[in-house]
DNA sequence: CTGTATCCTTAGGGATACTG
DNA sequence: CAGTATCCCTAAGGATACAG
């Protein structure tokens, strides 16, 4: 939540010193990969987030302006998330990290073919998700 | 240094469960883009790393088999630390998270022509680095 | 449904001293 | 130089209950 000082003035441990946890990224991938936008669907992942932690780290990207919140239109007790423009520039982050993953990690369950077409299409595959995503925003 | 069961089959959270955390990556990035090699190298960046956390970090990397330590030739008591063909399949995480970072945190210390290099010569500058590492191993 | 709040336990990590 | 070991404190995080 806070963050006082920087350890250094390096690019890579600056996104470390917001990103370099085992949970940011993960919800972050739910908001690219997965399509989800609220905080119900965020606590169902697979990886079974507890929800204090999950709203630690929605403020924490939010303060970072990674992702924001609005209203759904339709229902108004409901909150969206979504991926802010800063946040749509993690996805070559995000999806060479799955890459790596992918490889190393053969009984992973991502579709075969989402990862190919990421390995191997990466610039159309980036733009295709932008696009979608930002039709939300 | 243990990591009994995943918390799930994702490719994108088998590499958060490896890497997440604020430390592996500088390790990492002082492999590939510092030329370091050395433990006092590491404890030396200017993060300014404890040494039990530098030690344990080492080691899950090299259980990972993301880095691998070699007997200095001339020296016998000095340790070499590389990185493995695993390790250099982080590079393109590695860059695109450098990226980011340089992209929103404008105060960064990284030379200009590495950034400018990285982000419009992506592929030349990952093979030119993956052979100048390589051939150290 | 979207959080807060609390309790409690473990892991992370800084500082420092020490060893082959 | 390359670690180990210890002390000690804080942050991370799981479980669960509760609230608007």
């Amino acid at each position: 939540m806070k963050r006082a000082k920087h350890r250094s003035d390096c690019p890579t441990n600056f996104t470390l010193e917001i990103l370099g946890d085992s949970w940011s990224l993960l919800i972050i991938r739910d908001l690219a990969f997965k399509g989800k936008s609220y905080y119900g669907d965020f606590l169902d992942s697979d990886e079974k987030i507890s929800t204090n932690i999950l709203a630690n780290r929605l403020n924490m990207l939010e303060v970072e302006r990674i992702i924001k919140k609005t209203q759904d239109p339709n229902k108004k007790s409901k909150i969206i998330y979504r991926l802010t423009n800063k946040g749509l520039d993690l996805l070559p982050t995000l999806i060479e990290a799955t890459l790596w993953g992918a490889k190393y990690y053969p009984k992973h369950n991502a579709p075969k073919k989402f990862i190919i077409r990421a390995r191997d299409n990466r610039v159309e595959f980036i733009k295709e998700i932008r696009t979608k995503l930002k039709g939300k925003i």
